[in-house]
Formats: C-alpha cells, sequence, structure tokens
DNA sequence: CATTTATGTCAGCCATGTTGACATATTTCG
DNA sequence: CGAAATATGTCAACATGGCTGACATAAATG
C-alpha cells in the first residue's frame, strides 16, 4: 500500500491552492471595469460591499473586517462620502460613534457589482448537484480561520444588509 | 409560489461572496510571516510558486499566468534570483529564451508554504463527505473564466511541477 | 540582411497598505 | 466634577506591488 519512506505524509493539495488563485482573480476581477467608471478601486468595492451588507455599521467594525488602518480605510471611505455612495449618521445612543449606512445610490452600484459576481457563482454552482451551494459554503467556511470563522458566519447570516425599503 | 413583481429576479448570491473574502484572505495570509522572514512578499510567494510547479517555465508563460508586466515581474524576480531561489537558463533550442527553475533552496520554501496552506485546506475539505475534493475543485473550476480555463487546468493538472528528484 | 521575438532595464506614477504622532469630542468612572 | 478611556479623524512619511512609456540587446527567422 504505502511506498514507506521517502513519500511526503502529507503532500500538497496543489489543485486546490493553484485553483483558489485562478477562481478568486477572475472573481474579484469581474467588477473591476464597473468601479474605473467612477474612479474607484477594490478597496472601494470591499468597504461599500460591507457598509450596504451592515447598515450602521461602526467605524470599528469595519475596520475589524477589513484589517486594514483607519488610514487606509479614510483614503477610500472619504471618496464614498464625497461622492455619494455613503453616509455618515451620529449614533443614537453614543455621539461619538460615526454609523455608516449606504445611500440609495451607494446601495445600486453595490447591487450591481454583486449582480455581476453572482452570476459567475451561480454557473459555477450549477456544475455541482442540487447540494452545491450548501457544499461550496461548508468548504468554504471550512477555510476561515477557526477564531474568526463565528465572527464572518454572524455578518454573512445577517439579514438586516438585504436592500431595506426606506 | 413565485411572489411576483417587486422580487428581484436573481439576487446576490451574498453568503458565497463573503465567505470567498474571508476564506480566501485567511488562505493567502497563512504565508505572511514566513515569507517576511525571508524579506518577501506575496508577489515573491506567486513567482515562487509557479515556477516550482512548473520547472523551465518561460518567463512570457509566467506573465501570461500572473497577468502582470514584465516591469512588475522582474523587480521580484531579481530578487528570487539574486538570493538563489530561482535561477535562470538558457533555453536550449531558443537560446533567447530564459528558463525559470526553482533552486533546491527554492523548492524548499515553496514546500513548505504549500504545506503550510495545505493543512488549511484539508481542515476544510474533511467537513465534506469523500466527494468533497471533487466538488470543491469542480466549483473552483466553474469559477475560471470560461475562456481561460483550459489553459488554468493545464497548469493545474501538470504534473511535472511535483518536486522532481535531482 | 532586415525584421521580429524574448527579454531586460530605466524612470516615474498610482493604489493601497503600513507606522507614528497628535487632535477632538464624548462617554465613563473614581 | 474632573480624570481617564474611547471613537474617530488627520497629518506626514514610507513600503509594496501594480502600471505606462521608452529604449537596449541578443538571437531567431524570413
Amino acid at each position: 500500500m504505502d511506498q514507506g519512506a521517502g513519500v511526503p505524509v502529507d503532500p500538497p493539495i496543489w489543485d486546490i491552492i493553484e485553483l483558489l488563485y485562478f477562481a478568486y482573480r477572475d472573481f474579484v476581477g469581474d467588477p473591476d471595469s464597473v468601479l474605473a467608471t467612477f474612479g474607484f478601486g477594490r478597496a472601494h468595492h470591499r468597504v461599500l460591499h460591507f457598509v450596504t451588507r451592515n447598515p450602521g455599521l461602526k467605524v470599528a467594525e469595519l475596520l475589524d473586517i477589513l484589517r486594514i488602518t483607519k488610514q487606509s480605510l479614510a483614503r477610500v471611505l472619504k471618496q464614498l462620502v464625497d461622492e455619494g455612495f455613503i453616509e455618515q449618521r451620529e449614533g443614537e445612543t453614543d455621539r461619538r460613534q460615526r454609523r455608516l449606512f449606504a445611500t440609495p445610490k451607494g446601495e445600486a452600484l453595490a447591487l450591481r457589482l454583486a449582480t455581476q459576481q453572482t452570476r459567475r457563482i451561480r454557473r459555477a454552482l450549477a456544475e455541482l448537484g442540487p447540494e452545491g451551494h450548501a457544499q461550496a459554503r461548508r468548504f468554504l467556511v471550512g477555510m476561515i480561520n477557526a477564531g474568526g470563522r463565528d465572527e464572518a458566519l454572524h455578518f454573512v447570516d445577517q439579514v438586516t444588509g438585504v436592500p431595506r425599503r426606506r
């Protein structure tokens, strides 16, 4: 069975490593051209996405999700606010906070980008069975750091971010 | 059944969109600390990875995989060559080419990084059934641009890159 | 021999990450 | 109440890794 010495105990899973690279590259590449028409980059997309999905998000929470510094965030957030994609409101109980909300314009852009990416995802899931979505989801969840998994899932499953009527 | 007007025809698949972000973030984050001890970044990792997996790769081919410019590649490649992780040999038939090879030192680093990432992948696949690997693979392949899929698979399935005995 | 090809290199710019220091308003605690 | 902690903003400088444009060299090819 086993070939004995000389055979690595856990050989790298090269195909998944490389496919993750190719898949992610194309996935995040989808929105680029649309973003470019607004003078935005991927950093703007990430901010807009998480704010849209989590209306009322605190700046500190956003920093925690993105794992960047407040100085990095400030640059792109300022542009998104200046150009009317995101607005900031004082926290109701704690007036030091600036809760973040996507404007209708911001929500529209976020939805447009997500729809584009969803086409790709739908196509990929179509090649799996009926359990495809659940399987892909379980795989991706398993790839997240065990420590941050609950926090990530809390975000993912939070439905308040579905475009609200106002 | 259908709720009629007002319901989006293809709602964004938010969970997969976000889980891809979190999963990829942690996945590529694994090697960071090791890379940092060599003064390398993720760009070095990508180059070293594909060269290790594809001994004798031409510069033009590498540029094609990474989709960056030769000027960007030059910066990191030069460091990898200078520090003995990659070596360049004249093409046997076409002496203009600089075929790229990982040195034993380079292979060792690539293997170390891949092994680290593989632990994460193995953990994730373990949560799926026996078909987990095949399913994850099919999902990721489906996420790649239809056009470049064959080329990507050609690379992924090429076995010459498995650490050769010399 | 002229042209094309494979690669390298110089110079400068841009996007997005970092650290460190400091400012402001507000809340909380002794 | 007043001191300390907290949430956020901002200035300045720097690092990484993308980009474009221009030009150089050697080798292959027609």
